[in-house]
RNA sequence: CGCGGGGUGGAGCAGUGGUAGCUCGUCAGGCUCAUAACCUGAAGGUCAGACGUUCGAAUCGUCUCCCCGCAACCA
């Protein structure tokens, strides 16, 4: 049996500071990380910083900073993130780190004795003041918008990757496997841009022009184009190149990525993987898009982004990742909503669960009675299971919303049972008190079991206070400027 | 006709052929163990509009209107 899990979020370009659609992939990545480390599963979580490229070495410059200045600076930008909001990787790669230029290089060479790497003349539009090529679409008026000049023809030759030989292959992948990606939607969109036609794309640069970046294997001049780079982290964290026996161990993958990724992730990746004789990967997981509270996309020209920094210092981590997780859809588009935050702060962590945490403890302390499951009737056991079962199944499918939604109704469920049950009612007897609250001691640690992977905080104080039979505020009133 | 997503009670969303559902809010009642919490019930929707297919449509087809994304920072 295969008890280890790989998983891995898509590695953000460092240009910027992490905003709330990194937070959205980051979490969602944890809660599943801590979900399957608690299932048993053997788990390695990647994340890390994507730090190659032309724009890097520009806003490097703009900073007056040198590259790699610049990355450090901000690729600790995105480990204090990590660490501020409980994100339990085992590994934060960049791939500026040694053991991952080698293996960008290694997978070179293996596509390249596969005969998917070529070199060709490219004639393009190339402005001379941005030192890059420029499509059609960039140009306003036929010229250079940042330059105001018109660009010249320029040839220069590159590295291809042989992209179109691998569409069958790949329509092939994603017919034999229909969850390979997720949602469906997005396979489809895959489907009809892989069988519109491939065209094979380049996959380097000249170094006079790309400064920074992974060097081409036996040629000096030429440096990696970044996302080649950068795919490559997938398996260069798991020990590709260095240790076979660690990477067979852990592949294939389970990533996450952002709607815009699609292509990359599940189109030209998968191709390289083939090229590189490396299985694809399990499943591409496309999570939805966060935009402004008024639908519109988050920009930061129109200055609509939400940072996490401020959900933190405002809700705290733990209702932020709540919030990501089970108030907005896991495979869809949704508005960010900080009244939808506070509402489900308050409906299903302070009064749904914690409140009945609380009240349980109490009635348990006052009542003085010795709780055993073996009291249990066998049609609360089954209901509390059942709901468990349904999560379990959510989850599994990693749809985190869905499994949620059932944490939830186990919470109403002791709820309801503790009103009919009323073990404060004078006429009952010291069995009939002992079996409700034995089940609801039962019930309270299964629900905090369920939400343990979003609120590792919250519910290991809420299991340690069940235990010693402390009463607790689990989730104070938030204080809101 | 560029491509795609969407328009469901006050708000946010489920629901892809068979009596319209969830969370919040509102109203009424109950309970008192608890973080003014918890439980029960009610009101509230011609499912954007029109036509069509069907015994039957929010769900399928055609057309119309409206919103959003696909170009930039970017998950």
């Amino acid at each position: 049996m295969n008890d280890s899990f790989y998983l891995t979020t898509t590695l953000p370009y460092v240009n910027g500071e992490p905003h709330i659609g990194h937070a959205l992939e980051f979490i969602q990545a944890d809660v599943i990380a801590r979900y399957k480390r608690n299932k048993g599963f053997t788990t390695y979580f990647n994340t890390g910083t994507d730090e190659h490229g032309l724009k890097m070495y520009q806003k490097a410059g703009e900073e007056n900073l040198s590259p790699q200045e610049y990355v450090d600076k901000y690729s600790q930008r995105f480990k204090d993130f990590c660490k501020s909001f409980s994100i339990s990787y085992d590994r934060f790669i960049r791939t500026t780190d040694e053991d991952h230029i080698k293996a960008a290089q290694t997978f070179w060479n293996k596509s390249l004795e596969n005969g998917d790497i070529y070199k060709k003349a490219y004639t393009g539009l190339y402005c001379v003041g941005c030192e890059e090529f420029k499509t059609e679409k960039d140009l306003v008026d036929g010229k250079c918008p940042d330059h105001n000049k018109e660009p010249e023809e320029h040839s220069e030759e590159n590295y291809f990757f042989k992209f179109s030989r691998y569409q069958e292959p790949l329509l092939d992948l994603y017919k034999k496997q229909s969850d390979f990606v997720k949602p469906a939607s997005k396979l489809q969109e895959m489907i009809s841009f892989v069988g519109g036609g491939l065209q094979d794309f380049s996959i380097s640069r000249r170094r006079e022009n790309l400064p920074w970046g992974i060097s081409v294997p036996n040629d000096p001049d030429q440096v990696m184009y970044v996302w080649f780079d950068a795919l490559v982290n997938y398996v260069t964290t798991i020990g590709y190149g260095t240790n076979e026996k660690e990477f067979e161990k852990w592949w294939p993958v389970v990533q996450l990525c952002g709607p815009d990724n699609n292509r990359f992730q599940s189109a030209m990746w998968q191709a390289m993987l083939m090229s590189a004789g490396i299985k694809p990967s399990k499943h591409i997981l496309i999570h939805g898009m966060i935009l402004a509270e008024d639908g519109t996309k988050m920009s930061k020209t129109i200055g609509n982004v939400v940072s996490p920094f401020e959900l933190l210092e405002t809700y705290g981590a733990e209702a932020t990742r709540y919030y990501l997780i089970s108030g907005i859809p896991t495979f869809g588009d949704s508005s960010f909503s900080h009244d939808q935050l506070e509402m489900k702060y308050k409906a299903d962590l302070q009064n749904n669960f914690g409140n009945l945490l609380n009240r349980v403890i109490t009635m348990i302390n006052k009542k003085e009675v010795d709780t055993s499951e073996s009291l249990i009737s066998e049609s609360f056991k089954s209901e509390v299971l059942n709901l468990k079962a349904r999560y379990t199944e959510h989850m599994d499918s990693f749809d985190l919303f869905e499994a949620m939604k059932n944490a939830q109704k186990l919470g109403s469920y002791g709820n309801v049972y503790i009103t009919e049950q009323e073990p404060w009612a004078k006429d009952k007897t010291e069995e009939e008190i002992t079996e409700t609250l034995s089940g609801l001691e039962y019930l309270l640690n299964e629900l905090i079991e369920l939400y343990s992977p979003v609120l590792p905080d919250a519910c290991e104080k809420a299991k340690s206070a069940l235990l010693k039979r402390e009463n607790i505020i689990l989730f104070p009133e938030l204080e809101i400027a």
